[in-house]
RNA sequence: GCAGAGGUGGCGGAGUGGUCAAACGCAUUGGACUGUAAAUCCAACUCCUUCGGGAUACACAGGUUCAAAUCCUGUCCUCUGCA
């Protein structure tokens, strides 16, 4: 796919967080139909590195990766890491600071450096430093939040475009992420004043789904009407295969979910031969079952191996079980995602 | 045969008079996971239950005690060493 058609038709991207999506080698991730990928700022900041990931090439060489990559900006982390006190730091009007609990090193992420460093990782589609909070937040804290990742935003434009000639001189997209809690007229004002300052594409962040589960879709709404259709609309996080249907539905066409993968390793696969398209492995149900996780699905695990090898792989352990789940779902992803064009 | 050690839930293994239906680990059975600190986490796991409890249980059979997986006696079995 080319760059200046991203968005315009359903794209589903998953988290290659570090530089891979889990227990996939490239071919492989290339095998399940995957066009684009998200890695993380913050993720690769610490290893292996902004320096040494311009001293390698950039990730798409580095990855042997010919698709599109997305970096998002750690915005996120600075949430679930930073706020939520995971990880020791600070986070001000001018960025976090925090210490990687790994190698005990500290780190300054910010508006510029974030875009720094996703310059170094060279990402086609760079995403701009925004304040990442929880989803109950009353409204003056949400409102705070409106505030510094429209600062924000415009800092990562301003250091994008001066530093780096912005999208007409690098060829790369710059997206920026609204924020606004659970209240629809703050996502309302934020996407408002994002598209001010101007972008290529509109994420929705912060939490897409309530304390019930449910999708925030007037929410996300409000960020769909108060934002250019010539844009691309990006919903981070989601999600559930319903939840994607529904999002598509109301204008979003970018998608990324850790659920596709992470349910995969954990034993939640996706089939169209059961009712409510969960199929869950590790059951005990499948451990004699010879047919394919999915009757529909060519993808490599379902040509080649049985529910009963995949149960029994995971069961065991192997890594070969995680690495079949994997494949399979993502290519359940991939088929839904085009269904919905 | 003699001398030591020991027999606890599906398995391994704590506990050595009361707070023990019995730690912990594994296995098993469900479930969760939504811009990835996640090959992670949660729950159930003797039987019955109107979910308040109730009934049996720590090789087996007796006994001591208000009270025994824990103490005593016998039986059976296992392991190690010596013959």
């Amino acid at each position: 796919m080319e760059l200046k058609d991203f968005g315009k038709k359903n794209i589903f991207m998953p988290d290659a967080t570090r530089g891979a999506v889990r227990f996939l080698t490239t071919q492989q991730l290339k095998d399940t139909g995957t066009e684009a990928i998200v890695t993380n700022t913050l993720h690769l900041m610490i290893a292996p590195g902004a320096e040494k990931m311009k001293e390698l090439g950039g990730i798409k060489k580095l990855m042997n990766w010919d698709g599109i990559v997305l970096t998002d900006s750690g915005g996120f982390q600075v949430f679930s890491l930073i706020h939520s006190k995971k990880w020791e730091g600070k986070i001000d009007e001018n960025g976090a600071t925090f210490k990687s609990p790994r190698e005990g090193n500290i780190y300054t992420l910010t508006p510029e450096t974030s875009i720094d460093i996703q310059m170094c990782i060279g990402s086609d589609i760079l995403v701009t430093l925004d304040d990442c909070r929880k989803s109950d937040l009353d409204e003056s804290e949400a409102r705070e939040s409106v505030d510094r990742t429209v600062a924000w935003a415009r800092r990562c434009k301003d250091h994008f475009e001066k530093v780096y000639g912005g999208t007409k001189e690098t060829g790369k997209l710059l997206s920026c992420v609204v924020q606004g809690a659970k209240y629809p007229e703050l996502r309302k004002e934020c996407a408002k004043a994002l598209v001010e300052i101007g972008f290529d594409g509109y994420n929705f962040g912060g939490f897409v789904v309530d304390e019930d589960g449910e999708l925030v879709l007037d929410e996300m709404r409000a960020v769909i009407e108060n934002t250019p259709v010539d844009k691309f609309k990006y919903a981070m996080g989601v999600g559930k295969p319903d939840d994607i249907r529904r999002a598509s539905k109301i204008g979003y066409r970018v998608f990324d979910t850790v659920l596709v993968t992470r349910n995969a390793r954990h034993g939640t696969l996706y089939s169209s031969d059961i009712e409510d398209e969960v199929l869950r492995i590790g059951n005990s149900e499948y451990s004699s079952d010879q047919r394919p996780i999915d009757s529909n699905c060519d993808c490599y695990t379902c040509k080649n191996h049985s529910r009963a090898y995949v149960h029994h792989m995971l069961k065991a352990g192997e890594a070969t079980g995680m690495t079949l789940a994997t494949i399979h779902n993502l290519a359940y992803y991939q088929k839904l995602v085009q269904g919905l064009s």
